[in-house]
DNA sequence: AACGTTGCCTACAACGTTGTAAAAAGCTAG
DNA sequence: CTAGCTTTTTACAACGTTGTAGGCAACGTT
């Protein structure tokens, strides 16, 4: 029931070659042949065998995208934008997920999947420098610059991100603003250079950066977010504003901050970094920095192919737009706050 | 660079077929000629050629999942567990997104990826019955019964589920529940069976159905839901609890009553379906039924591994438990409801 | 009429792996 | 020391595809 190229080619009357010509457009090929072949493949609905096909070309047409976990709404609507832009070069996606455990990071970086794969697009959560190095195949890595061998990178520029996530923040009066997500692990590039924004941001402003503002948080979720807001509370601090750096960080604040009976933004205005869907539906919406997922993805994709025709071509380093989005989190004017009757 | 079986078998001395012994495990290799082998794989660093191995094979241990979005984020949690139950077999899961619509879905019911997969995970959103027949690739259907062919499915009680949410609102007191989500095509099994569910669990309490309260979503995103909600609201309907067909919509619903003035749940108690995680962090907390999704993927996934080892299984339905988990959503008592002062 | 060009088609040999079948090497028991 | 085992290793032939090189017409040019 399955058929070969060799069946389509005894049903036409011609060679394999002829039969594997019209499948792949060749040209010279004249067109009562083709027309005949066509017929023969569209009777026996003939698909080729991609196994074989890889086997012969070298190639496989499929890329992965190594994240840490699908069900982040930041990767996950990455992952949206990345099969999207592969489908463009007829690639097809496989997901990895490395759930941000070094040790599946560095099989990932190590070309675990190698022959199954013409590229890899790889976000890495718990590793960098020289442990991304390695692999033989085609390598495009998000966030920062932390590996030095052949890859490429895309990221934004987390820096001025920051500084205008904070900006906003001191541009609505807000004197004592927290940051949530700090990390101080070597890996954890992102984290430092928001921090390093923020930190800039109130240099500008004339306001001190204050410790007991800044916490830090392991993971990125919204339980962590929760979490460092409720800790940072307890210490008795009394923010106006907090710097999250990403999206469910700040839900999760604000969930911790509903709790302890503080309202958003009238005693607290909170921002986030990511855009994701959650922040334009919650309670109050989020302000957040959004980057342009659709061409983070597409331009990922793009070094990738590009990657793949040259040779050796150096690393390159791409930046992707950002922009503030000011939502009710740090907007919404107090009057509104107040529930009115229908 | 890259090297061969034929590499290895030089370097160690042996023929290739030893190495490839080895590679696979086969027992009767003596233990030192293995040892010599498995010292030369280390020293090229050799790894097996995928393509090969799958045409030689006849199988390619990649298995597709199609969902409508990745970026839904019920598909996402879905994804999630598949590749973590995919895995245990050894397989690898490539991600297909039909955005819903008719054509796409159809190309992968008729195996476009054919001779890339052994087996098939698919959650049809716009296709039904005979659609989705075809294909030689083993196929498990997540969701009701709609295709007749050789094909599993696996879904929770969506009746039963149901009659769970809408039973739950009644036993809180509520009297005019509403319905958000209601679907008329033939295709949306998932849609007419939570509205029996709901209309049962009416009748059960004796209550009387009223098609005023009953709101159609032609998509169960954030914005649907909102959307649907407001359109109730503006018909003069004034229910005190509303059931939404999914999570999502429950969370758009939600926005949608706060921008209308009223409390959730003071006003109106809400309840939805899938468990999402964002609904455990929501303001208020939303109260769900949860099908257990690990196990939902587990099933389908030793489904579809059946389904390669036997040779024409019957077509098999699994149930997967689901339960309600009662949030703030419904249960928040008022005066909690109420910010108290730091 | 002989010659190169072009267009169309084909035979053959890979690509790297594994199943089959059979040879070689080791054993055990007579 | 050999017959009859079992264990270990091997050669060979696929799997289905495409690149290479070449053949044969049909054409236009000298």
């Amino acid at each position: 029931m399955r058929h070969r190229l060799k069946d389509v080619a005894e049903l036409a009357g011609v060679s394999v070659k002829t039969v594997s010509n019209v499948v792949n457009g060749y040209i010279h090929v004249r067109p009562d042949t083709r027309a005949r072949v066509l017929e023969a493949i569209a009777a026996l609905d003939y698909r080729p065998n991609i196994s074989a096909r890889n086997l012969r070309r070298g190639r496989t047409g499929i890329i992965a995208l190594a994240v840490p976990e699908l069900d982040i709404p930041y990767f996950a609507e990455l992952a949206k934008h990345v099969v999207s832009a592969a489908a463009r070069h007829d690639w097809t996606v496989l997901i990895d997920q490395t759930n941000g455990d070094p040790e599946q990071e560095r099989l990932v970086a190590a070309g675990i999947r190698d022959h199954m794969i013409d590229g890899l697009i790889f976000s890495p959560l718990a590793l960098a420098g020289a442990d991304l190095d390695a692999g033989a195949t085609p390598l495009v890595l998000l966030g920062e610059r932390v590996a030095h061998g052949q890859a490429d990178h895309v990221a934004i520029d987390n820096v001025a991100a920051a500084r205008d996530a904070t900006g906003h923040l001191v541009g609505l009066g807000r004197r004592r603003i927290a940051a949530i997500g700090a990390q101080h692990t070597a890996e954890a590039a992102t984290a430092r250079l928001r921090l390093a924004g923020y930190s800039e941001a109130l240099r500008a402003a004339g306001l001190a950066r204050d410790e007991a503002l800044i916490a830090p948080a392991l993971a990125w979720h919204r339980a962590d977010g929760a979490e460092a807001m409720r800790a940072l509370l307890a210490t008795g601090a009394r923010p106006d504003a907090v710097v999250c750096f990403n999206d469910t960080l700040a839900l999760g604040a604000m969930r911790a901050l509903h709790d302890a009976g503080l309202r958003v933004p009238d005693d607290v205005a909170v921002a986030g970094f990511d855009d994701i869907e959650d922040g334009r539906f919650s309670m109050p919406t989020l302000t957040t920095v959004a980057p342009d997922k659709a061409d983070l993805a597409r331009i990922a994709v793009d070094l990738l192919a590009a990657r793949l025709t040259a040779t050796d071509p150096p690393p390159r380093e791409q930046t992707v737009p950002h922009r503030l989005i000011p939502r009710e989190s740090t907007t919404l004017s107090p009057h509104r706050d107040e529930p009115v009757g229908p």
